[in-house]
Formats: C-alpha cells, structure tokens, sequence
DNA sequence: ACCACATACGAACGTTCGTGCTATTATCGC
DNA sequence: GCGATAATAGCACGAACGTTCGTATGTGGT
C-alpha cells in the first residue's frame, strides 16, 4: 500500500495534468491547484520543491498515462496497418478524454516550450521524440513484415502522421469544425494508402 | 503622416507581435513590453486601456502582416498550383521570418487560447477562420480553372495541409529536426498530388 | 502506546501582475 | 509662438505569483 503522501501526491499529479492540458504548464498555478485540491498552498509545495519540479513531474505523469492508454495497447496489435491505425485512433482518443478536458497536454505543452529553453522542456522533447519513435518504429517493423513498400519512409509518415493530429486537434478545439475528426479520419486512410504494399490481388478491406 | 501617438503604437505593436510568439498572448506582459522598448509600464499602457485590448490588437496587427506577406502576394499568381505552392511557401518563410521569434503567432495563440473562451479568442477564431477560407477558396478556384479534380474536396485539403505546416512548426521548432522542412514540402506535393487533374498527357511541371 | 518522522497548515516574504490616478512634457493646428 | 490637446511619466493600489519558515497534526513501525 502506498503511503498516504504518495497517494495525495498523485492526486495532486492527476489534477495538475488536466488543468495544465487546459492552462498550459506556466498558466497552472500553484495556488490555483491548491484551492481546486482543498490543499493549503504550502502544503501542496512542499510535495515538490520548485514549480519546475512539479511541471516536469507532470509531463512524466502524463506520459505514463499516454503509455497505459495509447502505446501499450496498440503494440499489442498486429504489425502493419492494425498497429498503426490502434495508434491513430487511441490518439484521437486521448486527445478527447474527460481527463483532459484541453486536450493533449503535450500538444499544448509543445507550442508553449517551444521557445523557452531549460529542463522542462528539455524533457518535453526527449518523450516527444520517444513518441515520434514510436511511430518511426511501427512503421518500419510494417515495412519488415512485407506489409507497407519496402521503399516508404518512416519518419515522413510520422511527420505526417502527427501533422494530421495537430490539425485534428486544431479544427476541432479551437475552430469546433463538426467534421474535423471525419476529416483526420480520411487523412490517416490516405497516408496509409501512400505506403501499403500493392499486391497483385485488388482486395483492400475498409 | 502618422501623429506621434500613432508611430509609438505601431512600433509597440509590432515589438509585442514578436514577444508574443514566443510567449503568447498571455506571457506577453505589459512590464516587460515597457522595458524592452524604454517605456514606462503606464505610458505603454494608456494606448491601449486594457490588456485584452492589447492582446486583440496584436492579432490584427499580426493578421494585417501576414496579409501582406503571405496572402496578398499569392494571390497574384495564377489560380491553381501555382497560387497553392505561393501560399505554402510563404507561409513556411512567414514561420522563419526574423520578426517573429518564436514561430507563426497564431500557431503559439491557437493552442494557447483553444480553451479560454473570450474576445480574445472569438478574434483569433473569426482569423483562423478566414485563413482556411482562403485555402478553401484557393482549393475551388483551382477545381473551377478545371486545374484540380473536379471531384477535389477543399475542405479537406485545406485541413490536411493546415497539418502539414502544423506538422513542420512543431518539428522544426520544438524537435529541431534539420530535415523538418524538406518533409513538409514533401508532403505538400503528396497533398497537390491527390487533387491533381489527371489529364491524358504525361507533362508535369516541377 | 509511544516516538520519530512524514505530512499539512498559516503567515509572511519579495516580486510582478494589470490597472487606476495625477502631473508633467511634447506635439501640432492656428 | 501660443495654447489646446495628446502623449508620457510617476506613483500607488490590491491581487496573485513562487517560495520560505516555524509549527501543528497526523501516520506507522516498534
């Protein structure tokens, strides 16, 4: 069993990464989570030493999560088309998960540290290249299994693949456009189709 | 010509133009904006009377600047590809100009502002808005000029390549991915690609 | 049941935030 | 050049920021 500061401190994690998927990392606020938690605001500090400290432990806290509820489940698919489209769709629904209410927290965090250098986001980058890997990876072990063109590029589809994303997420949280999930939705078909072994057989399976 | 009051509010604008895309809207202080251009925080801040006011006009300044660099310009070219390409390319230069430190404001806004409803917001959305419009609207000139597909769906290319250059700032700028850009033209070309006319003869220009 | 220690609190620190006043200086039409 | 008006500075405010400190209360191993 956990100790009691270990279990308030995760709490305190929890709430933080949804309010920081909302505010950003710098917009949340100690105080501000210290009332929301019914914690003084001392007291919360003292969990973590610097504001620094509490940030980069967010990111951490929000990259486990991101592993349980996207990575994990979908390397547990077939290699090729099936892993890549698990990847796609958990994705868009962690984008949209009610413990998010902003969204992607790293979507967020990424425009925000893009331009501030130090350990947050220093940290920031290592999982999202660890994120972009993770896609690399996948389509190169699709490539391996005779599933995808022996010629397609890995890390363009990855690219593009997160460019369809951030534009999903764009459409839709800021310009509430209804289709813009349809619209990712055929995006990430037409990227498939780009790199998809042509056999000889016409059969393709919707 | 401009009186005094005007000129001093033009070069503040413009210096919060660059502050705020590095660090937003939001990060974008009055304080600091004094100091950086030798000015006391309440002789900057009577020009304008709040600092919503400011941040509005820093969007529209902003919007006034990338009309003239990006969209104006494009629009002299010819309808269809050529016009496409102007608008992607510009708007790649736009993402790099030396004015805006930290990338394409609306960009650093959007994510920033997506879950904080206000004028502020409405105005970066009423923008966002006509950019893609402006995209939708290249999109179907080109299908009229018989130049893309008739079947070609703007919208959906307008979304798609929105990712595209989403995709480009966020490797470019957070990753520093040397190869960023050369990807993200890669993929406009995949993107031009699939609303081509696909006439019976072979040409195509590079 | 006790005691060492982990956990939480309340108050205060110095800064910076946005925003009002009032006074002084600069501009510009006549 | 004068005089009305625009433009800027100076100062102060209340609130919120991250952080520190001393102190109280609770937990958990023995």
């Amino acid at each position: 069993m956990p100790t009691k500061g270990q279990r308030t401190r995760s709490a305190i994690l929890e709430h933080a990464t949804g309010l920081a998927s909302q505010l950003g990392l710098t917009g949340l606020t100690i105080g501000h989570l210290a009332d929301e938690l019914r914690l003084s605001k001392s007291g919360l500090f003292a969990h973590f030493r610097s504001k620094e400290a509490l940030q980069i432990q967010v990111l951490d806290h929000a990259a486990a999560k991101f592993v349980d509820q996207v990575v994990r489940p979908s390397l547990r698919e077939p290699r090729g088309e099936p892993r890549l489209r698990a990847l796609f769709e958990r994705w868009l629904a962690w984008d949209a998960a009610q413990s998010l209410p902003g969204g992607c927290v790293f979507a967020q965090a990424a425009s925000e540290l893009d331009d501030r250098a130090g350990p947050v986001r220093d940290r920031l980058v290592r999982l999202q290249r660890e994120w972009i890997g993770v896609l690399v990876t996948s389509v190169g072990l699709g490539v391996a299994a005779g599933r995808f063109r022996p010629d397609a590029d890995a890390e363009q589809f990855a690219q593009d693949l997160y460019g369809v994303m951030l534009a999903f997420h764009h459409a839709w949280r800021l310009l509430t456009d209804p289709q813009a999930e349809a619209r990712a939705r055929r995006a990430f078909g037409a990227l498939l189709d780009g790199i998809r072994q042509t056999t000889g057989d016409p059969e393709d399976r919707p």
